[in-house]
RNA sequence: CGGGACGUAGCGCAGCUUGGUAGCGCACUACCUUGGGGUGGUAGGGGUCGUGAGUUCAAAUCUCAUCGUUCCGACCA
């Protein structure tokens, strides 16, 4: 029987209640668990292995481009939240207040961070003097908390993990070409390690982030046809800088405000991987991403020899520098096959007393359940190989997903059809927000983001009919 | 924040309509069996029925409130 028709019952498919299925498989790939209180969640061990696969790729990518990782305070007091008016705007409603303090009621109000702008600009403030202060590329890990109304796991949650970048440069060029540098950085985290397709681009004033003059995004596209905002850029101009006095001395001598950015990935980067790649028996994890790479599975292992010979597979795949597991567990070996596809282990290897008597093993790929026997000395040159080819696999898998759901619309019925049918709709735009505001009236879309990729394919606003200026992407969004 | 559904053992559920002091499957423990797709069996352990009030001789069951989960909207990474 083939490997893909055996379907894991425990959870629900996706094509019977895609919503249940994802949190079918965040609990039971034990990824999360909830806590007591609503929107914060328990990030299990297998869950965080995945997010420090993820952190570490980051994290050697910001030093490699001259950042450094600080530590900023959890707490913002509520007057120096409101020193930047568009900025508290936009997060007031969504702000955990700490009000008491050793029992005592706190006059200055404690705002549990929901970002960190204003910790970085009043700190900026005391060490930025001169133009050889700067860049300053500061970076930190974290989490923050946004009180949300509707929280799922990894994708909307009342506090989140993330790393926000907030750097402060001499020139608005440096600032912008830092902006787009991280968010190539993010780009380069989809097709090398998380095998999703990302759409860069551009936000429309309407959608950026609260303070900002420009926001970037990376967009995925979900198998339920809705987008994921996956990681954003900003440039802020000098208007923080301005609120919060940050000021140095130019090389001309004269006082001027630094132009700074933000950018950051949060944990719904999970939500992404999940969804992206993941089938009806469960999570499908890339394998650069995956915390376990390979699991070895011995059949009947109570025979002799089997053990030894599974323990000596062991030793080879850790020595090659593989992550691999052996599960000696009593369970039986369908068990075990369930319980690992569940978790998605990109390559799975089996090995039994048929297997040692050829001197072979079996190796199981998760993302398409297909089988082969290789002999003991080639193993880990073809899991190699395997891997590499899931990898990529993948990736092209989401990517022809990806293509096969951006339709150009040249008219409102076109619109309604694509986002129909699910994906992005492709539509030039005049820029006014007033046709945005309309198309979320009538579809629930919203501007997802410009493009980089600008091709000019028609010349109205389906909308207004006025002259277009953009092309913009729609969608369904989460 | 509006609308719907749901909170009973670690998980999934039945019991509620018609009140009488809690049950099933999985998981867990022990032993046997089996092992190449969640083996089969025997014997066990575990629950003040989300929480708080109320009605009643008596509440998992009826009433009210509250908290949480989930789905669909509006708002946001």
């Amino acid at each position: 029987m083939a490997t893909n028709q055996i379907k894991n019952e425990s959870i629900t498919r996706q094509e019977d209640d895609f919503a249940q299925w994802y949190t079918d498989v965040c609990r039971k790939a034990e990824l999360m668990d909830y806590s007591s209180v609503k929107g914060f969640i328990i990030y299990r061990p297998y869950g965080y292995a995945i997010w420090e696969q993820i952190q570490a790729y980051l994290d050697r990518r910001f030093k490699e481009t001259g950042h450094e990782n600080v530590y900023m305070p959890l707490v913002i007091p509520e007057s120096l939240l409101q020193k930047e008016k568009d900025h508290i705007k936009g997060f007031a409603p969504e702000c955990l207040v700490a009000t008491v303090g050793g029992g005592q009621p706190i006059d200055d109000k404690l705002i549990i961070r929901p970002t960190s702008e204003t910790l970085f600009c009043e700190h900026y403030a005391k060490i930025i003097s001169s133009y050889r202060d700067l860049p300053k590329l500061y970076n930190q890990w974290c989490s923050v908390v946004r009180w949300e109304k509707t929280t799922r796991p990894f994708l909307r949650g009342s506090e989140f993990l993330w790393q926000e970048g907030h750097t402060m440069h001499e020139t608005e060029q440096e600032a912008r070409t830092e902006t787009l540098k991280m968010l190539e950085i993010y780009a380069d985290l989809g097709r090398d390690m998380l095998a999703i397709p990302f759409v860069e681009g551009r936000k429309t004033d309407k959608e950026k982030f609260a303070g900002a003059l420009e926001t970037y995004s990376i967009e995925a596209l979900m198998p339920d046809g809705k987008a994921l905002q996956s990681g954003t850029t900003h440039y802020f101009g000098t208007e923080f800088a301005r609120a919060f006095n940050v000021n140095f001395q130019g090389r001309d001598g004269r006082l001027a405000s630094p132009h700074q950015t933000s950018w950051g990935v949060s944990t719904r980067l999970l939500g992404a991987v999940i969804m992206v790649h993941g089938d009806d028996n469960g999570l499908v994890l890339p394998p650069l991403v995956a915390p376990i790479q390979v699991v070895i599975i011995p059949i009947a292992q109570q025979k002799p020899g089997v053990i030894p010979a599974a323990r000596e597979i062991y030793r080879q795949y850790q020595e090659a520098g593989f992550r691999v597991k052996l599960d000696e567990s009593d369970h039986t070996p369908g068990w075990k096959f369930s319980e690992y596809e569940m978790k998605g282990i990109p390559l799975r290897v089996e090995i039994g007393p048929r297997d040692i008597e050829k001197g072979v093993v079996v190796l199981a790929k998760r993302n398409d359940g297909a089988k082969e026997e290789v002999s003991l000395d080639k193993m880990i040159e073809s899991s190699t190989l395997l891997l590499e080819k899931i990898q990529k696999e993948m990736y092209e898998k989401a990517y022809r997903y990806l293509l096969d759901h951006v339709t150009e619309v040249h008219n409102l019925e076109e619109l309604n059809a694509a986002l129909e049918k699910g994906g992005y709709a492709k539509m030039m735009w005049c820029g006014d927000e007033a046709c945005e505001n309309k198309i979320k009236e009538l579809t629930t879309a919203t501007a997802r983001c410009m493009p980089f990729n600008q091709i000019p394919f028609d010349d109205v606003c389906p909308v207004c009919g006025k002259k277009a200026k953009k092309v913009v992407l729609f969608a369904k969004a989460y």
